[in-house]
Order: C-alpha cells, then structure tokens, then sequence
DNA sequence: ATCGATACTGACAATATTGTCAATAGGCGA
DNA sequence: TCGCCTATTGACAATATTGTCAGTATCGAT
C-alpha cells in the first residue's frame, strides 16, 4: 500500500499556543525548570521545535509567557476564591482551603518557586502588588467586624502579617508537602492535609478574631 | 620581560571539594540550578573543569555532594538552635529567629527547593525524619509544661501541626520573601522582616501556651 | 476557485556542555 | 634528593540544544 504522508495539522494561533504552554507547564511541573526543552515539548504537542519558536520567538519567549500567564491563573483564582465567600460562617476555612489548593494541589507554588529561584531580580513589569490587594481586602473585613462587635480595630501592621505568613506557609507547603510529611515519617494522606489546612484556618480565624 | 607560566597549585583533595562546593552553592543560590555549569564553576575557583570532574565523578555527583552538605549542615544548625535554647523566657522567639536566619538567610530554603523541585520522588536515603524529631522534642516540653502549670496536655497531632506550620512558614519565606515584598508593594526592609519573625513567634507561643 | 497570509516543517548552523584521556607537575615520604 | 601518588590540565570527543532559513501546506477571505 502507498506510504501514505502524514497529514499536516494547522491550528489557530492561539490555539497551539495553548497546548505548547500546557506541555511546557506540565513538563515544569513534573521534571523542573531544566525540562523545559524545546524539542521535548514539540514531541509532547506533536509538532517539530520550530514550530514554538515561530510562536513564542524564543525559549525565553515561552519562559515568560508561561510565568505570565500563570501569575493572571494565579489571581484569577484567588481573588475568586476570597471574594465569592460569604461574609462569615466557615467563610475562612473555606477561602484557605481554595487557596491552598490553588497554590499547592494546582501546582502554582511550583511555577512560582522556579520562576523565583530562577531570576535573580523580580521583573518590575510583573509586580502586580496582589497581596497588597489582599491584605487591604482582609483588612477591612477586620475593621468591619470588629466595629460591628465593639472590639478595638487591629493594627494594619497585624493584618499584613496575617496574609505574610498565609502565603508563605501556602507556598512552602505547596512546594514541600512531600518532603514534609517524608521528614515526619508520614505517607501522603489527603485526609491529614486537610486537618492541617483546617487546623491552620482555625489558628488564623482565632487569632484575627474571625469567627472560623 | 619573560611570560612567567602560571604556577599550578595543588590542594588536598578535601579542601578542593570544599571549594568547588561553596562555589557551586553560591552559583545554585544566585542563578538557580541551570547556573550549576562545570566550566563556570571551574573559574570561580580558578582550576580547570575537569578537575571538578575528578573529584566528584560527574556532574550529577556534584549536586549529590552539594545536597548531602546542605542537608548536613541544615539538621546541624537546626538542631543546634532548638537544643541550645533555654527552657523559657524569650526561648521561642530566639529559636525561631535562628530558624528562620537558617533556612531563609543562608540559603538552606532555596537549596532545598532546587532539590524538591528537580527530583520526582525524594530519594529515601535522605529520608532523615528531622521534623518527626523536632516535634517530638517540642511536644515533650510542651507536655511538661502544661503539667508543671496544672494545663491539660496538647495533643500530639496539634505539635506536628505547629511544627509543620513552621517549617512550611520558614521555606516558603526563605524562598519567597523578596517576592512577598514586592508583592506588598514594599521595598526590602530588614527590620520589618524581623518584627514578622518575632511577631510569628509570639503567636505560636500564644497558641502553644508557652511563654513567648 | 484562487490567492494571500501564516502555521508549520526538515535540514542545517552555531554553540555550549559534559565527559574522556594522556600527559604534567606539585607535594610528601623514604 | 629521589620517586611515587595524585591533583591538575589542555586538547579532544560526543552530544544536546537553541536558533535560522527557505520552502511547503493549510485555511480563510474574496
């Protein structure tokens, strides 16, 4: 029979930029900053390596609108996950899970840690002063409920350490999980995440005098 | 006058792996692991590349002995800093601060994140459950001291999960802090950062119900 | 149906990086 | 001082990876 050629696939640009980010984000993912190879990725997509340079111009192209376009998931999905809650009840377990399952099980912390590992200065370009947004948000949460319970306000100083210490502990965790629960001689087991993911919701709602 | 040839010199071979390390861990520390190139490495050091080669075998080598160190000198310093406290007064704060100075200030959250980030499932040699023995130390004196006070005791799930908060805490900030700077909007300010740190102590000392 | 824009490809170039090897030289012990 | 061990080197090999380029094929518009 005749060796019949395999027929040429042409997407629309953006589409095959999609899929070139996806392969390359899960490549990220799975193997680290030095998987992100050209020719790896176009296998993946099924295309030949030219073919992302013609979207993406370089691999520093791609590189950059990998991180970009995960920074605008990133706040999408945070800035949804606190702004849809209702205003109280088990509103602030509710938002830490979402976002520790956004940084952590969606695998944002790890794009951010390479992307923080990787360049020596953060691009001003990107500052997108997105806890800032957050923190202003919480806060004057904070100054609402405690007018509303007669307490004295909290300081904004305390607010902002509040979400400090949320991120941190989010990225870290979204990054060491694995190595943390190998060093406390702990298989994975989702049903202890979640207890901590709790317990650590608990420790912020008493500590901000939120009702948890 | 006549072209002196360079002297070659000649180390003992501990002293050259040290310092091929500490370069190799400065390069992995300001540009991330792509900037871990032998050649690169050679000069900072000023020897020839292979000469790292015939020290460490491979490349892979290296970043074995690099991580070996790292994590050494982590438990080391870690421990030092718990063990070495006094039982009470500013104990927490202190130890915290030391923590927090070792894994963010000198590099041990970065260096770890380049492993965990790299490696798909972490290798069970290095398996060293340093946090399974930290938080057996802390619960004891936890327990002591609640019944030294007539307090019912914490429970153990409780410790590990203070001591998890922790550690995730202190990476995520090694790792993130110019990034969570910035992302407040915030110029880096040492000072701040220390009231963060001392700020974080004192909560989990208000939750542990030891005396900050 | 034709035509133009462009997504895509194969072959090739340029470069970089790890690793090999034979040879050299520095320090230490006899 | 001599000789051995081995740290060190320069040259080279092997390989991989990014990037270039000219040409092709596909889709949408007219």
């Amino acid at each position: 029979m005749p060796a019949r050629r395999k027929r040429r696939v042409r997407r629309s640009a953006a589409e095959a930029q999609q899929l070139i980010l996806d392969a390359a984000e899960k490549r990220l993912r799975e193997g680290g900053p030095e998987a992100i190879r050209l020719q790896d990725i176009a296998r993946d997509v099924g295309i030949s390596h030219p073919a992302i340079l013609h979207h993406f111009a370089s691999r520093d192209g791609l590189t950059q609108a990998l991180e970009r376009r995960a920074m605008t998931r990133l706040e999408a999905e945070l800035v949804e996950a606190i702004s849809s809650q209702p205003a109280r009840g088990e509103a602030v377990v509710d938002v830490i899970e979402r976002a520790f399952a956004t940084l952590g099980d969606a695998g944002h912390a790890r794009m951010l840690a390479w992307r923080v590992l990787q360049v020596a200065s953060p691009d001003p370009e990107a500052q997108q002063r997105l806890l800032r947004a957050l923190a202003d948000l919480v806060h004057a949460r904070r100054v609402e409920l405690a007018q509303s319970e007669r307490r004295p306000p909290p300081s904004e100083q305390d607010t902002e350490f509040v979400v400090r210490l949320a991120a941190a502990a989010m990225l870290g965790d979204g990054i060491f999980a694995p190595f943390l629960d190998a060093s406390f001689g702990r298989a994975n087991n989702p049903a202890r995440q979640r207890r901590f993911r709790e317990w650590f919701a608990r420790l912020l709602a008493a500590h901000t005098g939120v009702s948890s």
